[in-house]
RNA sequence: GCUGAGAUCGUGUAGUGGCAAUCACAGGAGACUGUAAAUCUCCCGCCUUUCGGCUCCGAAGGUUCGAGUCCUUCUCUCAGCA
């Protein structure tokens, strides 16, 4: 059978896990280290294609649960896939709904939801706490649509059919994430059913790859995902299982925190095959998270933060995250960021911008989006050419210590050479 | 000029004899990581880092154990009529 993905290392760092390289689909390539833009819904919220593109962007991220509930997987297919459905010729991904059994589930049930930084005890979540909209079970996992509580259920046989159906050109495993609040016992028990939900995926994938190839249609590839929270043994058992896998590719899931990329991040990338790319799941509100993932062996990254933050204001910039909301911002006729070749600020002040959030105007939400998704998207770009130019190191500490500030910055260079 | 209705936080309001300050907007700040998120949280009379303290319902009187609320006069606003 011919591949229906490729993966080419072209270089790697010294005395690091970081290598860049070219994810080959049958849409297009995906220079590596890349950043994946969230497109959820078949949609970069608030951007048009045409702009994802302007930023950068080389491939997006789409999600089966969201597209089984609206407008449907057989909707899709009868567009002619999600490509034409949604006018992006380049790469997409989609994740498996195995997120939704997190954060339609447990997320709620231990009082904290998918952002383990928000706050406890705030009006949305405790209204939603009483609710669990998602039950999970050794065969797949009973969900309430998040949008009219229509009971449904997923497995891993039928993520891959609607994934396939729906048409990316990469699907992730389904897979159930825990709550960084799990105990061992309940970690080790969702991680084996991760594994078990692995090979079933793997399975029906591969029989539907046959069908494509027999109807002379494209194939798709398939990335198995690794959980085991923290937990050291677990997360080396999971990356060793799958690792010997017909994958061809891997997400890593289930990492929350900034620190976790150092430790967790190194001791799956250590033993997964290293000619295969690894994909770190919903990281990347914060610049930290790219370099360390880099570093520690990590190929494609996707994250909704960069968008949502914009559409609440929170904007980017090397010196640091702003608020353009605040009330300082009213007379400030500079661009966002000097140094941002983003189309916002070429040609838009942040008084601008300020009063367009002010007066809820929808191009606020736009202008704030290209901006913050030009600016990962940017970074890891450029952390991709300081990788191919042997100059890595020293251009993460020039960025995150004028990020961060010095004092904050200094943990994410424990050990480096030129620390 | 007459008649009527009003005056409570920056604004619009709730409160109709029992610890005034509800709700919304405006304002000040924070959060957001495989999108139940153009969302959510906190502050918003004055003083105090906190604990807490002090004010306060257009003005002045009055009734009452107790008044934003009832009575009198005044000021201002709005509506109708002249």
């Amino acid at each position: 059978m011919k591949k229906a993905m490729t993966f080419t290392i072209n270089k790697k760092l010294d005395g690091t896990l970081a290598r860049t390289g070219v994810i080959s689909t049958t849409h297009g390539i995906i220079e590596t280290p890349a950043f994946i833009v969230g497109g959820t819904q078949a949609t970069v919220k608030t951007l048009t294609p045409e702009q994802v593109l302007e930023l950068g962007g080389q491939s997006i991220l789409a999600n089966t649960y969201h597209l089984m509930l609206r407008p449907g997987a057989d909707v899709i297919a009868a567009a002619g896939g999600l490509h034409k459905f949604m006018n992006w010729d380049l790469p997409i991904f989609t994740d498996s709904g195995g997120f939704q059994v997190f954060s339609l589930g447990m997320a709620y049930k231990k009082g904290i939801d998918a952002t383990s930084h928000s706050q406890k005890g705030d009006a949305k979540q405790a209204k939603h706490s009483a609710s669990q909209l998602a039950k999970v079970t050794d065969d797949g996992v009973y969900f309430r649509s998040h949008i009219n509580g229509e009971q449904l259920y997923m497995n891993p046989e039928s993520s891959m059919e609607l994934q396939h159906a729906i048409g990316a050109d990469i699907h992730m495993a389904f897979d159930e994430l825990t709550s960084p609040l799990a105990g061992y016992k309940y970690i080790k028990q969702a991680m084996d059913r991760t594994h078990l939900w692995a090979d079933r995926s793997l399975k029906r994938h591969q029989e539907l790859n046959n069908e494509h190839e027999q109807r002379g249609e494209n194939l798709q590839a398939l990335w198995g995902i690794v959980q085991g929270a923290r937990e050291e043994d677990l997360r080396k058992e999971s990356a060793t299982y799958l690792g010997k896998r017909d994958f061809d590719g891997y997400g890593i899931g289930g990492v929350f925190e900034p620190e976790e990329v150092s430790s967790t991040v190194r001791w799956i990338t250590e033993i997964l095959p290293e000619e295969k790319p690894r994909h770190l799941l919903g990281l990347g509100s914060q610049p930290a998270d790219l370099f360390l993932g880099v570093q520690y062996g990590i190929d494609t990254f996707d994250c909704v933060a960069p968008t949502r933050q914009a559409r609440n204001g929170a904007l980017f910039t090397y010196d640091g995250r702003l608020n353009i909301k605040n009330g300082g911002f009213k007379r400030d006729f500079n661009p966002i960021d000097k140094e941002c070749d983003c189309y916002t600020c070429q040609h838009y002040t942040r008084a601008y911008i300020h009063h367009l959030f002010r007066a809820d105007e929808i191009l606020a939400l736009t202008l704030a989006s290209i901006h913050n998704e030009r600016f990962v998207v940017r970074t890891v770009d450029n952390i991709r050419a300081s990788i191919d130019e042997d100059r890595f190191f020293d251009y993460k500490k020039d960025f995150l210590t004028r990020y961060y500030g010095e004092d904050r910055a200094a943990d994410f260079f424990i050990g480096d050479p030129n620390n």
